[in-house]
DNA sequence: TTGTAGGCGTTATCAT
DNA sequence: ATGATAACGCCTACAA
């Protein structure tokens, strides 16, 4: 036993008293002011600390000192391994920089969103860090905004990851340059007759690398894809899969060769639709995706996709929001084509 | 513009001023007791409140009420859909119960998941909620329970996942059913010759699934398995696999028919290296895995597992932390087995 | 080097 | 119903 038995709801004074000193003084062994004590007290006083179990009052030091150590993190979803992945370089670099973050998830809702913003604001975080659920032209957009603006005039400061329209630090994901040169290496593998899954046009993610790739295959002489429009997600790419297959015509002379999914998870979900359908993905129908998340390598075949450094994403973020960064700047992070199985020379 | 400039550093006073009213009459309107407010004033808070942006500072309402509206989520690490899916579950329930969430990931290092405890305890949340990282044995792990009783005593409490050994309130997954009725089930199959890819034996996790497997077997009058250890991750489980497959004889008479890895992840990255190595998942070897995570079904064949209810896992864990439950509670979740494509029957 | 005395933004008690 | 006033736990001048 280790000398408590209160059950350490001990607060700096407890320990000043235990130690023979002021709280002032206490307060000053205890941090960064410590050159300024007798080292006889700082020892007392740490060995009190240590005695008592003492862990400082976060939210009393937030008030006194007029800042906290939290970095808040918003997602749409942590299931999401593009999200998961930011996560954990949100976290990591959190870690670095002894921060600690709390983490809100928008479920892609605006609204929710906003409702998160305003909630984390009452916590005064360091920095807010945004990711994925903006979606644009939707009511709440200039309300998110202005509730962004207030917080930072209040000192605190704001990072976007891929948004890069709002007026705000923004870690820029070149998706739409990354989308043209997947496009290019398809056609420079020879493929020719081309399906796109994409979301709805409102998602900012899904718009660029749709155009990016529109951009790749018009510059390489070729028209515009086959469209089908679906939901962000595994299910949404499962689905239109689905449709795409029944439809008809896939695996024929003259049919669709290959078809660029928006994202990995819709990507995979396409793939699995099209097994379902009878049809072996990468023999009768190329796949391809974005994003490069960690299970492109475990399906069968393997997935084409577009590599993005998620965890650096991440911990560029966290980087961002340390740096009092001008609210244009802009981290820019490259992608790059990985071509894999799913795409296989065709014919 | 909504009439604010001043960039929301509002204080209660401030909007208290505004208002014509004092602080307390401010607190008043803003929080429950309202009722003893006269409706008029009520509404020149809220109507100032707003004007100005007004944001409680929950800091300083932490201090003055005692209590926050916090919790903490420990994980190894969010990367880990295991864990990603948890902390989705803790998340929804957090925001049904209208908490932040404060995650905090582990890296599976206990010494960093005792410091971790520490700090987070400063932030005195409602409850810290433990998941995966703890190992048996370590030295760290007195030092560590020691930690959350203290916290436990200063009114906090603690959850655990799947730690059922320790004292606290515990979500257990039935790891041991769950493994021992996927062994039955595979010999049902017709399965006879097993291996197990499992993590070290101070995993918890992965040895309650061993023994359940192996228990399985064994009332199936089958003798143990062949066991290869790797890391309790996707590139653990390729590993292993490949030693298995460089070792031969696997598709052969007699051989090896099935080989079951603690969980998917591994499962997962042992197909991949199986058919790195040239044999065909499922028809030269069957492989089964543990948690059925959502890619299970998109990898080909489809993985066969043991399904068990993350997000549900994650729910759960935040009821019991707001229950008050006494130490001793335990909170069990049920697994189901999934066959899939993985393991046919066999010849 | 140390202690005393505010003050941080809220809430809660106690009069009024 | 409302307003002073005293906490809450900590930090930081200022004074000694």
């Amino acid at each position: 036993m280790s000398g408590m038995q209160d059950g350490s709801k001990a607060t700096l004074r407890d320990v000043a008293r235990a130690a023979g000193v002021s709280a002032a003084t206490a307060s000053r062994a205890l941090n960064g002011s410590a050159r300024n004590v007798r080292q006889e007290n700082i020892a007392r006083v740490l060995e009190a600390a240590a005695a008592l179990n003492y862990e400082p009052h976060l939210s009393a030091q937030a008030i006194a000192r007029g800042s906290t150590s939290t970095v808040a993190l918003v997602v749409s979803g942590v299931d999401d391994p593009y999200f998961s992945s930011i996560a954990a370089g949100v976290a990591a670099g959190a870690e670095a920089a002894d921060l600690t973050v709390t983490m809100a998830v928008s479920d892609r809702s605006p609204e929710r969103e906003l409702q998160i913003v305003r909630t984390l604001r009452g916590h005064r975080p360091r920095a807010i860090i945004l990711t994925g659920s903006r979606i644009d032209g939707a009511g709440t957009r200039d309300a998110l905004v202005e509730e962004l603006a207030a917080y930072r005039t209040a000192g605190g400061s704001v990072v976007m990851i891929s948004q890069p329209e709002l007026p705000f630090p923004t870690v820029a994901i070149d998706n739409a340059g990354g989308a043209r040169r997947l496009a290019q290496a398809l056609v420079g593998r020879g493929y020719r007759r081309f399906a796109v899954i994409r979301a709805a046009d409102r998602i900012r993610t899904s718009r660029d690398r749709y155009q990016g790739f529109v951009t790749g295959l018009r510059e390489a002489g070729l028209r515009e894809p086959f469209v089908v429009e679906a939901e962000f997600t595994r299910a949404g790419g499962y689905a239109a899969a689905r449709d795409l297959a029944s439809r008809g015509g896939l695996a024929d002379e003259g049919g669709l060769e290959v078809v660029f999914a928006v994202n990995d998870v819709m990507a995979i979900g396409a793939m699995t639709a099209f097994r379902d359908a009878g049809l072996v993905p990468g023999a009768d129908v190329a796949v391809a995706g974005f994003d490069d998340i960690a299970s492109a390598v475990d399906v069968a075949p393997a997935l084409t996709s577009v590599s993005v450094p998620l965890r650096a994403v991440g911990e560029h973020a966290i980087e961002l929001a340390l740096s009092e960064a001008d609210p244009t700047r802009v981290v820019p992070v490259a992608t790059t084509v990985t071509l894999r199985e799913s795409t296989p020379p065709p014919r």
